[in-house]
DNA sequence: ACAATTATTTAGTTTTGTCTAAAACTTATT
DNA sequence: AATAAGTTTTAGACAAAACTAAATAATTGT
């Protein structure tokens, strides 16, 4: 697979939502940042290695094997960031450019190695799962911490509040994207939820608990 | 730089004896597989880029700031050695091709703390040293045993006699290819030599000590 | 010194992935 | 149901990096 086959993979992949929908040629486009002209002809080639379904005019599906090869790229994708972050220490928004480089090489020693080095993580530093070599993954879903039941564990995410006044407290309190909490117990009075940090627990108003996204992985 | 114009600039620069010394057309064809019209073509445009000196029908020879390049490659390409086998337990044999592709992964920043990872080796796996930021590194020789002063140290890269026996022995004594040595003692009476390894110190006859190089780096 | 051999370059194609412009098809609107 | 608007495909071209075949320069041997 050239590594403009590989890009255009993933694109349809993320396009269809993770699934095997059909997908619009100027999507697509949009997308990898080129004209509907090129994903046309792109496409066929793609259809006659048997890694999408199209039919002219009915957009873009990906084949079984098709799936599995963007699984394969995003699985690389993901334990590639692990390693940046977690081993090279680079920050959680830093990761995605050189991921992007790094997926495309190719060498299946070198993954399943890497794989064992990292200490087979199940999700990225952004909290997205990680297929297993078969492509095999769980789901994941974005919630905010005051939806979420006692029990609850996720990684980080994002913010609905972007103020600087919420970003201060954040830092204040030791919590940033990327860090991963548990949700230990919920005070019905209140609302107000306590939550283990890597430095120990704290309890977070719901106020704060409705302005914090955790990505949670369905349990298997 | 594409992918193509880095992997001629190291061409060249390994033909020309890690030198800037002149290189033949013919030669640069034969080394990258390929045709030697096509390697005209690509060094007229290394010449445009100022990378390289041409003149037609003269041979070619890296610039300053071609050299640069070839120096940053191979500082790439030594550091990723040193990962994978340091970090991922690739064997001594395996790394080349990988190190081939990650190579040409373009960020400074994962460079930089991919050498703070690995503890700022000074040499790769093969006993060759590894360029700093700036292109400046320490030269190389290979020597047998046998030619080198007590205090000498290096790395095991390659064997003489490379018959099923010797091998043999030197499995039996723990010896890989890779490993460190240092020369502690020479034997006037016979030529033995007593190396240090890592599971202590061995006496090896002078049979062994003319069949066994190291990699040696000048002092700095 | 000149012919023969070898090395190098030029000229003209090929392939991959892109583009523009025009044509063909779908969908939405009235 | 007809047309307008939007989407997708076709046709023809281009740039990068390769190739083949032919032409030209350099080197070597006698």
């Amino acid at each position: 697979m050239t590594l403009s086959e590989e890009d255009y993979i993933k694109a349809i992949y993320h396009l269809s939502d993770f699934n095997s929908k059909s997908v619009a040629t100027n999507a697509i486009a949009e997308q990898m940042k080129t004209k509907p002209s090129s994903v046309t002809d792109m496409v066929k080639k793609l259809a006659e290695k048997s890694l999408v379904n199209y039919k002219k005019y009915q957009g873009v599906s990906l084949s079984e094997k098709g799936r599995l090869v963007a699984l394969s790229i995003i699985r690389k994708h993901r334990l590639w960031e692990v390693f940046l972050v977690d081993k090279l220490n680079f920050s959680w928004d830093e990761v995605h450019v050189v991921a992007e480089q790094l997926e495309h090489i190719k060498s299946d020693a070198l993954i399943d190695k890497l794989d064992a080095h990292l200490g087979y993580p199940k999700v990225d530093p952004h909290g997205d799962p990680i297929p297993n070599k078969d492509g095999v993954f769980t789901k994941s879903v974005k919630k905010l911490i005051s939806e979420l039941p006692v029990g609850s564990q996720g990684v980080c995410v994002g913010v609905n509040d972007s103020s600087a006044a919420f970003l201060k407290f954040l830092d204040k309190n030791n919590i940033a994207l990327g860090d991963t909490f548990k949700i230990l117990e919920i005070e019905e009075f209140d609302g107000s939820v306590t939550i283990s940090t890597r430095s120990g627990s704290i309890r977070i108003s719901k106020q704060i608990a409705t302005n914090l996204f955790l990505e949670i992985v369905d349990e298997e």
